[in-house]
RNA sequence: GCUCGAAUGGUGGAAUCGGUAGACACGAAGGACUUAAAAUCCUUUGGCCAUUGCGGCUGUGCGGGUUCAAGUCCCGCUUCGAGUACCA
C-alpha cells in the first residue's frame, strides 16, 4: 500500500476536530503545562513557510509534554489590531474588520493544514470586545495606581492622596515625571484642577508632555521600538521629534526590576543582553553647578565623577529649559538662529548628519571643585530626554567633548598619567589620576584623587559630592516611559473621558469594554483629530452615559471622549493570561485558574520583540503581579527564539539585447543580466523550461543555451518577498508532499535558533523516509505485515537508543539531530527487516509529536482505537543498550592510529597491554617505550611515547 | 563605535563533558531493476598521493598558546550576521 498523505492528513484533522482531542481544561490531578507561540498579526499575504518554524517546534513539544503526562496548554490567537490593516483600509476603503477576518480565515485554513495541537476553543483576537475589555481594564488599574520606590511595587493612587493630606510630598519616594514639594495643607488648598493634574505625576498611566516620535505620513506618534534608523518601522516613513500631550506608561518605574527579573528566567544570553543594554542603567552622580553672576543653578549627570578637574566646558541641549535662561542678550540672535536650525532637522537627518555643530550661550559655569569659570554651550550631541539634559565636557576622557572641543577651540587636560590626548580622546576607565588637582594651582577644595585608580576616584568623588552637599549618587536609565497614544482608528478606545476642567475621567469598570465605533472615514478629521473624532454620535452618547450633569461640560469640548486608541502592544501585554481563561466576563483570569496555569513555561518566538512586546509583557504582569491579579512575576519562563527564515531567490540569465537564456555555468561566456525567476518553477536549482515559457507573455518564445540538456539556475539569499518571486507557501509543500514532510523538514533544516535561508532541495529526503517508515508496515503488500514475535536483541537496541537520543534532543530544542536519529533507526530496522509490533508500536509514538498524522495513522492500524496523543512516551533501558565490546581507538601521542575491539568489561591493565601487544602498535612505538598510556573508558588509549 | 553571535566538504548541517572530525540528509558519479521513464535498491563521494594490496599525508576562517590529546579552552587578528547608536 502507498504511503497517501493526503487521505490520511485530511482523515485526522477531521477525527481530532470532531473528537475534541486537544481540548484542554484545568486538571489538577496532573501537572501543567504552558507552551505559547507569539500569536501572529494576520496580514494579507498569507503565512509563508517561514512563519510556521516556531509554531512546528513549539508543537513539538507540546506533544511531547502531553506524551509525557502532562496536562499541556497550547492555545493560539491573533494580534488583530495595527498599521497595515488601517493603510489598507485609507487605500481601498475597504473596513480594517472584514479584511482583519478575511485573513484570520486565511491564516486559520494554512494553519490547519500542518496539524497544529492548539485548542482553538480558547482562542483570542486583540479587537474583540470580549478581549480588549481587559486591555482597557488593565489601563484603567494603571491610571490608578502610582509606583512606591520604598516598597518596590505599585500601589492605589488613593494610598497616595492619602498620603498627601497628612503629609505633603514629606518623606515621598516614589516614581514621578518631576519632583514636587508641597506640604499637606498646601495640597488641601489646591483647586480639584490642581490636584488631578498634580496626580498625573505619578500615575503609572499618565498623560504627560513628551518628545515624542511624531510620523507625519502615518499621522500618529510611535513608540521608540516602532522607529528604526530614525524612520518608521512599518512603510518606512520619516520620523520627527514633537512635543506632545501623549498616554504614557510609567515603564521606567520598574526599570530596575525588569533588569533583576532577568537573572530568574531562562531566556538567551544575547535576547538578556539585549534587553539589558534597552534599559540601559548607568550608575553616576548628578552634581550641581552655579552659574557665574548669577544666582541660577543647574545639575548635570555624569558616570565619570573622577574628571570633574578636566571640565573646560559645559553643554545643554537645545531643548532644555535652561537654555533661555542661561542665553545672555548679546549671544540671543545666534543661539535662536541655531535652536531654529536644529528644530528642522529630523531625526533622520540627525543620525546622518553626525557634523559637530554648537553655540556658545554667553554664560559661565562655575566648577565647585576648581572655582574655574567654564563657558556653556548648546549642541544637539546633548540629549534633552537623558540625564537632565545637561553634561560637564571633559574633552580629554570622552570622544564627544573632544571632537567638540578641537572644532571650537576649546581648552583640552588630560588627568591620567601617561595619557597621550593629542590625536584623540582616552576614554578607558583606566590609569592612575593626575592633574585632580593641577599641581601648578593652588587647591581650591580640600578633595585630591592624584595616584588613584579611575574606579577609586570615582568612589572617592561620588563620597565627596555626596559630604558637601553637592550633588548626589544617581542611576539613570535609558528606558523611557512608552507612549501609549496613537491617532489611529483600528486599535482599542480608551476608556477615557475628560470632565468640564479638561482633566481625564476613567469610565467606571462595569462599563467596559468601551466599543470601538464605526467610521465612514480613516483619515484624520478637517479639525485634525484623530479618525475617531469622525464618529460624534459615538463620542456623545457614551458620555452621556457617565456625565450626569451634561451642563457641566463645557460647550466647546466637542468631543470630551478620547478620540486616541491604543498603541500595537497594548493588545499583545497580558494575551497569555486571558489565554487560560478566555471566556471569563468577571475577570482577565480567575483567581483559581491563574494559579493552576500561573506563566508560561515555553514561549518560542522571534527576536525582533526583544525591546517590544518582551518589555512591555513584563512590565504589564509585574504590575499585575503587584496589585494581585495574577501570582507570577515573570510571565516567560523560558524563551527559545527561532530563527529566520530567510528567502533563497533563483536567478536565469539573459543575454544582453536578446530572449536567449543562459545556463548558469556558461553564462561567463556572454554579457548577461541575471533576472528573478519565480522559485515554484524550479526544482533542484533546475529551470523547468515549459514553466517558464508560460510563466509570462514575454517569454513565450525565450531561447535556451542549456548544459547537459539541462537549464541551472543561479541562487542568492535574500529576504522571503514577493518582489524576489522566492516566497514559498507552506500549503503548496502540504500538497506536494504532506503535512508531516513539511514539519519533519522544517525541523531538519537546520538548527531552531539558527537564522538560514529556505531551500526546498533537501525535502526529497525527509519524506523518503516516511515512506520507508511506512513500508515497515506494510511492505510491498496492502496489508499490514506486523507480527507479534520477540525482538531481537539488536532491533531492541536500535529502538532504545532512539529512546534516549530523541528524549535528550527534544529537551534540548535539537530537533534537527533527532530527525536523523529516526533515520538511522529506520534504516537499521529495515536492514534488519524488522516488522515487530512491539519494536515499531513505540518508534510510533516517538514520531508522534514530529509526524502526527502518519503516527495517528500507524496507531490505529497497530489496533488501538484511542488516539496516540493519549499514549505513553516509552522510556529507555539502559541494559539494551549496553555493549558487549567496545571499539577503542589506539593513538600515539595524541594522533589515532587505529581502532581494535575489545570487551566491554576488560580492566584497564588489560586494556593497555591489549593495545601495546596488538600488531600495529609496532610499527608506532618505534621501538620505544611508552612514558604515559592514557585509557579513557569506551574511547580512546592514548600512548605517549 | 559599542554589545552579542557565527565561520566545519559541492550544499544544509553533526560531533551533548577536550577524546577516531564530516553523523544524517541533499547533490553528484557509477551500477541493478525497467522497452523507457518515474519510483526503489546497491556502491563511491573533504583534499592530495597510492590505488596490484595495505595504506600514507593533510584538513574545522588566519596566527600563536595550553594539553598526552583542541572544531571544542586561552590570547591576538580576519570576515560575515544580529542588536544598538551621540545615553555623558
Amino acid at each position: 500500500m502507498e504511503y497517501n498523505f493526503r487521505d490520511i492528513e485530511k482523515k485526522w484533522h477531521e477525527y481530532w476536530i470532531a473528537n475534541k482531542v486537544y481540548k484542554v481544561e484545568k486538571n489538577t490531578d496532573k501537572p501543567k503545562y504552558y507552551v505559547l507561540d507569539m500569536f501572529p498579526y494576520p496580514s494579507g499575504a498569507g503565512l509563508h513557510v517561514g512563519h510556521p518554524l516556531g509554531y512546528i517546534a513549539s508543537d513539538i513539544y507540546s506533544r511531547y509534554k502531553r506524551l509525557q503526562g502532562f496536562n499541556v496548554l497550547h492555545p493560539m490567537g491573533y494580534d488583530s489590531y495595527g498599521l497595515p490593516a488601517e493603510q489598507y483600509a485609507i487605500q481601498t476603503g475597504q473596513h480594517p474588520e472584514v479584511t482583519t477576518k478575511k485573513n484570520i480565515a486565511r491564516y486559520r485554513e494554512q494553519m490547519d493544514k500542518i496539524g497544529f495541537s492548539y485548542d482553538w476553543s480558547r482562542e483570542i483576537r486583540t479587537c474583540d470586545p470580549e478581549y480588549y475589555k481587559w486591555t482597557q481594564w488593565a489601563f484603567v488599574q494603571m491610571f490608578n495606581s502610582y509606583y512606591c520606590n520604598d516598597e518596590k511595587q505599585a500601589r492605589p493612587i488613593s494610598e497616595l492622596i492619602a498620603a498627601f493630606e497628612q503629609v505633603g510630598t514629606e518623606g515621598l519616594n516614589v516614581a514621578c515625571g518631576e519632583e514636587l514639594h508641597f506640604t499637606a495643607d498646601e495640597w488641601k488648598a489646591k483647586s480639584e484642577k490642581e490636584k488631578q493634574e498634580i496626580l498625573l505625576n505619578y500615575r503609572i498611566a499618565y498623560r504627560g508632555e513628551t518628545m515624542v516620535n511624531w510620523c507625519a505620513a502615518l499621522g500618529t506618534v510611535l513608540a521608540n521600538d516602532e522607529v528604526v534608523n530614525g524612520v518608521s518601522e512599518r512603510g518606512g516613513y520619516p520620523v520627527e521629534q514633537k512635543i506632545m500631550r501623549q498616554w504614557c506608561l510609567r515603564v521606567s518605574a520598574y526599570a530596575q526590576r525588569l533588569l533583576d527579573g532577568l537573572d530568574t528566567i531562562d531566556w538567551t544570553d544575547s535576547l538578556k543582553e539585549t534587553q539589558r543594554n534597552w534599559i540601559g542603567r548607568s550608575e553616576g552622580a548628578e552634581i550641581q553647578f552655579k552659574v557665574k553672576d548669577s544666582d541660577l543653578e543647574f545639575t548635570i549627570f555624569t558616570t565619570r565623577a573622577d574628571t570633574m578637574f578636566g571640565v573646560t566646558f559645559m553643554v545643554l541641549a537645545p531643548e532644555s529649559e535652561l537654555v533661555a535662561q542661561l542665553t545672555t542678550p548679546q549671544q540671543k540672535q545666534e543661539v535662536d538662529a541655531y535652536l531654529d536650525r536644529t528644530k528642522k532637522r529630523t531625526e533622520r537627518e540627525r543620525i546622518a548628519d553626525r557634523s559637530v555643530t554648537g553655540v556658545f550661550s554667553g554664560s559661565y559655569a562655575v566648577n565647585p571643585f576648581t572655582g574655574d569659570a567654564v563657558p556653556i554651550w548648546i549642541s544637539d550631541y546633548v540629549l534633552a530626554g537623558y540625564g537632565t539634559g545637561a553634561i560637564m565636557a571633559v574633552p580629554a576622557h570622552d570622544s564627544r567633548d573632544y571632537a567638540f572641543a578641537k572644532h571650537f577651540n576649546l581648552p583640552i587636560v588630560p588627568l591620567i598619567e601617561g595619557c597621550d590626548v593629542s590625536e584623540e580622546s582616552f576614554d578607558a576607565k583606566e590609569g592612575i589620576v593626575c592633574n585632580s588637582p593641577r599641581p601648578d594651582v593652588t587647591p581650591y577644595c580640600d578633595l585630591s584623587l592624584n595616584g588613584l585608580t579611575v574606579k577609586e576616584a570615582i568612589a572617592a568623588t561620588k563620597k565627596y559630592v555626596a559630604e558637601h552637599h553637592l550633588g548626589r549618587v544617581k542611576v539613570n536609565y535609558r528606558l523611557r516611559d512608552a507612549i501609549f497614544s496613537r491617532q489611529r482608528y483600528w486599535g482599542e478606545p480608551f476608556p477615557v473621558y475628560y470632565d468640564a476642567d479638561g482633566m481625564p475621567q476613567m469610565l467606571p469598570v462595569d462599563k467596559l469594554p468601551l466599543e470601538l465605533p464605526e467610521v465612514d472615514k480613516f483619515l484624520p478629521t478637517e479639525t485634525g483629530e484623530p479618525p475617531l473624532g469622525h464618529a460624534v454620535r459615538w463620542a456623545w452618547d457614551t458620555v452621556k452615559q457617565e456625565v450626569t450633569e451634561i451642563s457641566r461640560i463645557d460647550n466647546k469640548t466637542i468631543f470630551p471622549l478620547e478620540l486616541c486608541t491604543m498603541p500595537g502592544f497594548a493588545g499583545s501585554s497580558a494575551y497569555y493570561l486571558r489565554y487560560m481563561d478566555p471566556r471569563n466576563d468577571q475577570a482577565l483570569v480567575a483567581k483559581d485558574v491563574d494559579t493552576y496555569w500561573r506563566n508560561v513555561d515555553l514561549y518560542i518566538g522571534g527576536t525582533e520583540h526583544a525591546t517590544g512586546h518582551l518589555i512591555y509583557s513584563r512590565f504589564w504582569n509585574k504590575f499585575l503581579f503587584d496589585l494581585g491579579f495574577v501570582c507570577e512575576e515573570e510571565p516567560f519562563k523560558k524563551l527559545i527564539n527561532q530563527g529566520m527564515i530567510q528567502g533563497r531567490s533563483n536567478f536565469v540569465y539573459r543575454i544582453n539585447g536578446t530572449n536567449k537564456f543562459v545556463s548558469l555555468n556558461l553564462k561567463d561566456q556572454y554579457e548577461v543580466t541575471p533576472i528573478h525567476v519565480d522559485v515554484n518553477i524550479v526544482s533542484n536549482d533546475l529551470l523547468d523550461i515549459e514553466a517558464f515559457k508560460n510563466w509570462r507573455p514575454e517569454y513565450n518564445d525565450a531561447e535556451f543555451v542549456l548544459e547537459d540538456g539541462k537549464y541551472i539556475c543561479g541562487w542568492a539569499v535574500e529576504k522571503m518577498s514577493k518582489s524576489m518571486f522566492n516566497v514559498v507557501n507552506p500549503d503548496m509543500i502540504v500538497e506536494k508532499y504532506g503535512a508531516d514532510t513539511l514539519r519533519l523538514y522544517e525541523m531538519f533544516l537546520g538548527p531552531l535558533e539558527q537564522s538560514k535561508p529556505w531551500d526546498t532541495n533537501g525535502i526529497d529526503g525527509v519524506h523518503r523516509f516516511l515512506k520507508k517508515l511506512w513500508g515497515l508496515f506494510f511492505g510491498n503488500t496492502d496489508n499490514l505485515q506486523l507480527t507479534q514475535a520477540e525482538p531481537t536483541a539488536d532491533e531492541l537496541k536500535s529502538l532504545h537508543k532512539l529512546i534516549k537520543k530523541v528524549t535528550y534532543d527534544i529537551e534540548h530544542f535539537s530537533y534537527n539531530t533527532s530527525i536523523s536519529a529516526f533515520m538511522i533507526c529506520i534504516n537499521e530496522l529495515s536492514s534488519l527487516k524488522c516488522n515487530k509490533q512491539a519494536i515499531l508500536e513505540p518508534l510510533i509514538v516517538l514520531l508522534a509529536p514530529f509526524a502526527p498524522h502518519i503516527a495517528e495513522e500507524l496507531w490505529h492500524t497497530c489496533g488501538h482505537d484511542t488516539t496516540v496523543c493519549d499514549a505513553e512516551w516509552p522510556a529507555y533501558n539502559e541494559e539494551y543498550l549496553k555493549e558487549k565490546s567496545l571499539t577503542y581507538a589506539i593513538s600515539f601521542n595524541g594522533k589515532a592510529r587505529f581502532s581494535l575491539e575489545l570487551p566491554a568489561d576488560m580492566p584497564r591493565e588489560e586494556i593497555e597491554k591489549a593495545a601495546l601487544s596488538h600488531e600495529n602498535s609496532a610499527k608506532w612505538m618505534e621501538g620505544k617505550t611508552p612514558k604515559k598510556i592514557i585509557v579513557v573508558p569506551g574511547k580512546i588509549v592514548n600512548i605517549v611515547i
